[in-house]
RNA sequence: GGGCCUGUAGCUCAGUUGGUUAGAGCACAGUCCUGAUAAGACUGGGGUCACUGGUUCGAGUCCAGUCAGGCCCA
């Protein structure tokens, strides 16, 4: 294709969109032109919009549902520059925690805690620092690729200075408020990690396991030959036994039973639980009573390692107790398990700590001493065995909490931690939490309320090396303990300054361990030496400051706080309940009594294609890049934000992601190069007024087509803002989709002869305004959404013609609808009309008349006056499109029609309750014609039925014509399209010349000529086609821009092609006469 | 065991306050259309709306229970 670029307004666009390069180009624009910046700059002065960003840690490769998390992320940022709003999106990293300490760990081949003393936390802590950065360029390559807009030069980061000390300054805060205690709890423990884990860590390392089933035998001191039968899966926690639990209202009994090896016993079990425990086999019943008669009763003890030091081996009564599984006497053991605690603290029983923090058996336990208490499981039950004491052992899967990134089992077990009194806010935290938007709404009362409203307090303390210290000080004498809220106070204390920066050859202290914790100083109350606690706090505390401590606040940035907090929007994934959204809205519920975010989007989790978790195990990871690569960053957005609502889980695939490109980026790409195309050959222009963008002339009134699409336009333009203001993403893409297609397949498939025509009359002005104004708001719409084909557009159509328009898309103003444009009676009838068209179409199939063949006409019968009016208003397109020369209602009395009556059910169920079955049958009793008739002239119908007389209006039944003879009819519900199919000579011919010009079309096309170029056309033919090309000489010429047109042999030279249709036999060639 | 969510065509998803014959796209087959189109139009095959029961004149939709999957909590 040849263009005369001199000439040329718009830059000339191939049909065939290369997604990668175009969105290459775009990037390069953004960053030459420092768009993002620009975004942020220009809007200085305007409304603040304040986004989180959710702190990732960088120590792993970013995944595609990390691209899930930022495309989110990333549109309503965007959406809200447009509308004038200041967003400082501000990056941020998470750089704390276990997570990181595993994967050093792992590196230097470290099983244990003892290892990395050895090591030197200094050292070991200089290597977390350095690996929370490994892949950060993976994740800037990434985030750059997709288009998140997000400050990643001037990140936060949760391990400076001042970040730690501003997290300090929170928890001096809790601390003067007494909110932050040390308690003895019984917490899970991962004893590899060696610390306490916080619930939702614990969330995080569910799994089946599958341990020891074993019910014991404890020999009562009263009644000897009788034993009370316990159950248990963790045998290792017998030694520490103290007690059993009955419930006091089950009924329990005793039963006798033969023994294997001669004689018999008896057992205490509970009642419904007796076929659990000895299916199939026959047990005497001796006794039967309710759970508390066995209250006090003692029974000798398993073990005597440790002597108690207060009375044991007694029963308790519970409510706690169940008879789901088990034997309904419950083993408690108070160090293991936070019922046993409870019941401990309940009844005074001595709490027998028989298990190292290594998760050995201390040497008290002479046995089993210094071992792993899972692998000493199998000696306690030979050990109960060999007593005659085991009844029996079975293997038991069940769902248990392992560590969620080393998989050791978890212990439950009794420690001193810290922990912040939450459970004290619980009313506020759910009482804010009623004001936060939350998409999906469920989540809001769903899994969010119901987490707060069993809010226990939060466990903070993490005995580990890599995080922020937990600054309180305790002396090693009098155990008085302070809490430090600054690096000044901290200097204060300690007698020297250590504010300053911490690295070169500044005085300052570097905050984490071991410097921190070899600060001391003299206990004001015995002068003995103040330690700092050896515990570091929960990360997600950390991230959970991050609104106070990205600003170092209240140490500086007070305006900036001020003006950043609370948060418009955060979104991640629903996995965040209990993490960040959790720690976020605890903390700023506990600081400032406020909410930390007002809307947030919590989104559902990417699964493969078949369903399942993408796991690293399960080999079944889709890379983000390999869907980048092949189909780029728009197409894998708008998959996302269109094909699932956002707080499901959705199935991911690449290949669905190129459905998004053949489907739409495609479909919006041709109608783009369709127009730049012929505006290019028209040298058509939009003007410019007084700054404003507007189009050549007033927009039409005269085409109904351009009427009609601006209506949806701006139609479309209030949904999008609307859903854009909601946080409704699918809300915010889907109808664009709808439109893009409208816009393709029908205003534009049925403008085309409106761009093509010779003369530049008003009509084809209207045209080119009309398209252009839809191709700019588009471009608009799409920006948060598609942002490198929005830039793309715009740069052409707006940039390239208008140097003063904003640089970019993304610094346009988002596009505001012309309410006088829309009208819905338009957009009504134009659906109408693309509905008779379709069954015109369809009754085009069945009567086998192809669309060339022009037919003389097309009959149709709709639902109402409206309907009728609307068909006569659109005659014209209807007859182009279907290709008949005349269009017309059918006519009851002068047309061969039938009726069919159909009641409608909403209408008349509605109105009649349960009396409308009787009413419908006998309508459908009556003479379809006459009660058609009746209703057509818009009289009531008197229906009798049930007994009753019922007068039944127009709207509450359907009427449904049907033609009899000489038509082709295609119909759904009261609508019908009917076609005259008999051929007159003269349509013959007419259908032959379009046979003919198709075939001329394609000669064209084949001899790659412009499409403007004007041609000589040499025939020879058979003689019917002769005829008919004379007959329809003028219309073949324009459709083909022929000047000179011989019924003679191509000349040597020509493109030539021999063809036959229709029984008529062809030879034609082209010369070309002169270019446009 | 408890909470929240999901279950509609082979796949990805729509389906309004309960109301006519449950839809779209992809994929498959055929026909048509095409001087923007890698596209489009029409037709066809493909559904016990997870299952069972209930409410109702009427249930994909409301209620109860069951099953399956996901996430969360024990």
């Amino acid at each position: 294709m040849t263009i005369r670029l001199e000439t040329k307004m718009f830059k000339p666009v191939s049909s065939k969109l290369d997604v990668t390069s175009m969105e290459e180009a775009v990037l390069r624009f953004w960053k030459s032109a420092e768009i993002f910046k620009k975004t942020v700059e220009q809007r200085e002065g305007g409304p603040e919009y304040i986004f989180y960003e959710g702190p990732p840690t960088a120590n792993g490769k970013p995944g595609v549902h990390h691209v899930l998390a930022r495309a989110f992320k990333d549109m309503f940022p965007r959406y809200k520059i447009m509308r004038g709003y200041h967003v400082s999106r501000r990056g941020g990293w998470d750089t704390h925690g276990l997570p990181v300490e595993i994967e050093v760990e792992k590196q230097l081949g470290f099983t244990g805690k003892g290892q990395i003393e050895a090591y030197g936390i200094d050292k070991f802590n200089e290597l977390c620092k350095k690996s929370v950065f490994a892949y950060i360029q993976d994740w800037e390559k990434l985030t750059d690729r997709i288009a998140f807009w997000v400050d990643l030069e001037d990140a936060y980061v949760t391990y400076t200075n001042d970040y730690i000390e501003s997290v300090w300054w929170i928890l001096k805060n809790f601390w003067d408020k007494g909110l932050l205690y040390q308690g003895y709890k019984v917490v899970p423990y991962c004893p590899r990690c060696g610390t306490p884990l916080s619930d939702h860590e614990v969330a995080l390392g569910y799994e089946d396991a599958t341990d020891p089933s074993v019910f014991v035998r404890l020999p009562l001191v009263e009644t000897p030959g009788a034993s009370l039968l316990i159950w248990t899966t963790t045998p290792w926690t017998l030694p520490g036994n103290v007690a059993v639990a009955a419930h006091p209202d089950v009924e329990y009994v005793t039963i006798e039973r033969n023994l294997a090896e001669g004689g018999s016993e008896r057992l205490i079990l509970a009642k419904l639980l007796l076929e659990k425990v000895f299916p199939g086999e026959e047990v005497k019943i001796v006794d039967s009573f309710k759970g508390k008669k066995l209250k006090g009763k003692r029974y000798q003890p398993l073990f005597t390692f440790m002597p108690p030091d207060k009375p044991a081996h007694y029963v308790v009564l519970g409510d706690f107790v169940t008879t789901e599984d088990g034997t309904g006497l419950v083993h408690m053991a108070p160090a293991f398990g936070a019922e046993d605690m409870a019941a401990a603290m309940e009844f005074n029983l001595p709490v027998l700590m028989t298990v190292a923090p290594d998760g050995a058996f201390l040497p008290e336990v002479t046995p089993w001493r210094g071992m792993w208490v899972k692998d000493a499981d199998p000696l306690i039950i030979q050990d109960l065995q060999a007593r005659g004491l085991l009844l029996k052992s079975e293997l038991y899967t069940h769902t248990y909490p392992f560590c969620w990134r080393c998989h050791t089992p978890l212990l439950y077990y009794a420690r001193g931690t810290w922990y912040i009194r939450t459970s004290q806010f619980k009313d506020r935290l759910v009482a804010l939490n009623q004001t936060i938007n939350w998409v999906p709404e469920h989540i809001k009362t769903g899994r969010f309320g119901n987490w707060l409203e069993n809010n226990v307090d939060w466990a903070l303390g993490r005995e580990r090396y890599w995080g922020t210290p937990l600054p309180v000080w305790e002396c090693a004498d009098c155990k008085h303990q302070e809490a430090v809220g600054s690096r000044c106070e901290l200097s204060e204390k300690a007698g020297r300054d250590l504010s300053g920066p911490s690295t070169g050859s500044g005085q300052g202290l570097e905050l984490h361990r071991p410097y921190v914790d070899n600060v001391h100083w003299n206990c004001p109350k015995c002068s003995g030496r103040m330690q700092r606690v050896p515990e570091l706090i929960d990360c997600w505390f950390d991230s959970g400051s991050m609104p106070v401590a990205q600003w170092h606040y209240p140490f500086e940035n007070e305006d900036k706080f001020n003006e950043q907090f609370p948060a418009d929007y955060i979104c991640e994934a629903v996995d965040q309940t209990r993490g960040w959204f959790y720690s976020l809205h605890a903390i700023s519920t506990l600081l400032f009594d406020s909410v930390a975010y007002r809307n947030v989007i919590c989104l559902g989790h990417i699964q493969d294609s078949e369903g399942r978790k993408m796991s690293k195990s399960l080999g079944n990871i889709v890379e983000p890049w390999d869907v980048l690569r092949v189909h780029g960053a728009d197409a894998l957005r708008w998959y996302l934000y269109t094909a699932t609502p956002p707080g499901n889980e959705r199935r991911f695939s690449g290949d669905l992601v190129g459905e998004v490109v053949r489907n739409f980026t495609l479909t919006l790409w041709n109608v783009y190069s369709f127009f730049v195309l012929y505006a290019n050959l028209d040298e058509w222009k939009p003007t410019v007024d007084g700054g404003q963008w507007t189009v050549n002339g007033p927009l039409s009134t005269v085409s109904s087509l351009d009427r009609w699409l601006l209506s949806e336009l701006n139609t479309l333009v209030n949904e999008v803002t609307l859903a854009y203001e909601t946080y409704d993403v699918p809300g915010a893409t889907r109808p664009i989709e709808v439109f893009v297609e409208h816009l393709s397949t029908w205003y534009l498939r049925r403008s085309r002869r409106r761009f093509w025509k010779s003369e530049s009359d008003t009509d084809k002005q209207a045209a080119y305004s009309t398209l252009y104004t839809a191709l700019i708001t588009l471009a608009k719409l799409l920006a948060p959404a598609m942002p490198f084909l929005a830039e793309e557009l715009y740069q052409n159509l707006v940039r390239s013609v208008d140097p003063s328009a904003p640089e970019s898309v993304h610094l346009a103003e988002w596009p505001l609808a012309d309410e006088a444009r829309i009208a819905e009676s338009l957009n009504h009838d134009m659906a109408l009309v693309m509905k008779m068209v379709s069954l015109g179409h369809s009754a085009r199939q069945k009567a086998n008349r192809k669309v060339r063949q022009p037919l003389a006409e097309a009959a149709f019968s709709v639902g109402n006056a409206d309907e009728r009016h609307a068909v006569e208003a659109y005659a014209n397109l209807i007859s182009d499109e279907l290709n008949v020369k005349k269009v017309r209602l059918l006519n009851a009395s002068t047309d061969a029609v039938t009726y069919a009556v159909k009641p409608l059910p909403k209408q008349l169920g509605q109105k009649y309750g349960n009396k409308f079955p009787a009413i419908r049958e006998a309508i459908l009793k009556m003479d379809a014609e006459s009660v058609a008739s009746t209703l057509l002239t818009g009289q009531p119908l008197t229906v009798k039925a049930a007994g009753e007389t019922f007068d039944i209006l127009g709207e509450e039944v359907e009427i449904h014509a049907d033609a009899k003879a000489g038509f082709a009819v295609a119909n759904d519900g009261a609508y019908l399209a009917a076609l005259v199919t008999e051929l007159t000579p003269e349509l013959i011919e007419e259908g032959l010349a379009r046979e003919f010009v198709r075939r001329v079309q394609d000669l064209r096309k084949s001899a790659d000529l412009d499409v403007a170029d004007r041609i000589k056309l040499f025939v020879v033919t058979t003689p019917g086609l002769t005829k008919a090309i004379t007959a329809n000489q003028d219309y073949i010429t324009t459709e083909t821009l022929t000047v000179e047109l011989a019924f003679a042999a191509p000349p040597a030279g020509a493109v030539a092609v021999e063809d036959e249709f229709e029984a008529e036999k062809m030879k034609i060639g082209l010369l070309k006469a002169y270019s446009a």
